[in-house]
DNA sequence: ACAAAAGTGTTTTTTATACACCCATGC
DNA sequence: GCATGGGTGTATAAAAAACACTTTTGT
């Protein structure tokens, strides 16, 4: 009977968030302050310790680096070969490391980072993000794609907008996560309206110039109907 | 500083396959021969051994249990709470069991079941599976979901059919997965043959009475340039 | 008045769906 | 010749994509 290995299980989230002002895709980054990868920027992360769930895990980890009230948080993937952490190295057939990655989207206007005054954080735009620790790079990558799918397939995005929100507000979200490279926002507006779960609140609202727009909310209860149905939102 | 959780990790498979004769969708499963749930049905599973990695685990689950050549493998979901295994129960702060688990689907024809004479092993209908053990029954469900999606969006079929298949075989595996409320065959067939990647070998092959049927090839070549473009199949 | 942003409508193209029908074989 | 499964075509409906145009505001 060969023996079997021994893990401890660290819970790392790729945390998004979109700036609707900039439209900017961001994520958040923690500067590592000890060894192994010192002074790189990694992937928020933690240990499970006793008790705790692997989602409660997760949900430590985004509360000690941020206060925030409205975000949507799912399960990415798992990591776990062995040497993916240089800590095994030294004795590799002691104690493993495997990571199971969570994905949230959370809402960027309210999101305060909390700094510790020992490692840096920050919110990286995505096309600026450097070398990460560890395999970190690779997770980022995969929770970015899956960020993309669940936003065209599921109804994430209503999670991090405010309660009410203008038909232009919810698709610069859209643009800015999925890039140029899809539906203006006239045929987008029609496709989502059609669809049936986004009211007019029939409030007004003026951004500066231009004509006033409408502020719509999301009706949870329209669209209840159409889970399962693979949406397509874009 | 709180103390961590030790973990072992096993890996759970779930292993799906078609048969095309029959039309059945199958799953594999173990009947356990030992406490927790002895006689209780359960997924093929085992504990993660020094020096292997997860996906090396899975293979090797599937290997002691089936001789196959042809299959599509990859990872489904990490289930992790504490107390899901009974094993933990008695001391709750022990050694914590955390699933990793694996979605397969294999060849139906060319699968060899390895019986080791202790416990049972059988391929199940999906309509007749009984309650497993653990949380298999989760397990299996949410790979069941998992198996629909793939084949509609990727050419995971053929990965399990022979290599070359007449497109009423085709047809048949996707019915038998989806259910009877998808495309009938004219239109399937319109649809996967302007995709371009299947290939007519230009040899017939008669199936009884009827018309022959043309074998076709996947041409992977043809294909690459689909991947990630989200194709719907079905 | 005019620029800017919101919102509507129209036209064209593509894709999905439902069938009707023809073709080649075994018995 | 006719049942059986293979394969093609057509007619309709729905959805996606492109883009022109109107409305309402601030300056």
């Amino acid at each position: 009977m060969p023996a079997l290995a021994d893990f401890k299980v660290g819970v790392d989230n790729v945390i998004f968030s979109v700036d609707l002002v900039q439209n900017r895709l961001l994520a958040l980054l923690i500067r590592r302050n000890e060894a192994p990868y010192q002074d790189q920027w990694s992937l928020p992360g933690t240990l499970v310790r006793q008790g705790e769930s692997l989602e409660q895990s997760a949900y430590r980890v985004l509360s000690e680096k941020i206060r925030v009230k409205h975000l949507y948080l799912e399960q990415l993937y798992s990591f776990g070969g062995p040497f993916r952490d240089p800590r095994e190295a030294a004795d590799s057939f002691g104690v493993r490391y495997l990571s199971v990655s969570y994905f949230a989207l959370v809402q960027y206007e309210e999101a305060a980072l909390i700094a510790d005054g020992v490692s840096g954080i920050a919110w990286y735009p995505m096309d600026q993000v450097p070398k990460l620790a560890f395999d970190h790079s690779d997770i980022l990558q995969y929770g970015y794609k899956r960020l993309r799918n669940k936003l065209e397939y599921s109804p994430i995005a209503f999670d991090v907008l405010p309660e009410v929100f203008t038909l232009n507000e919810l698709y610069q979200l859209y643009q800015t996560v999925l890039g140029e490279g899809f539906a203006d926002y006239s045929n987008f507006r029609t496709r989502l309206l059609k669809l049936g779960f986004l009211a007019d609140t029939g409030v007004k609202v003026s951004r500066g110039a231009g004509r006033p727009a409408s502020l719509y909310k999301f009706d949870a209860e329209a669209f209840a109907p159409l889970k399962d149905k693979a949406l397509v939102f874009v």
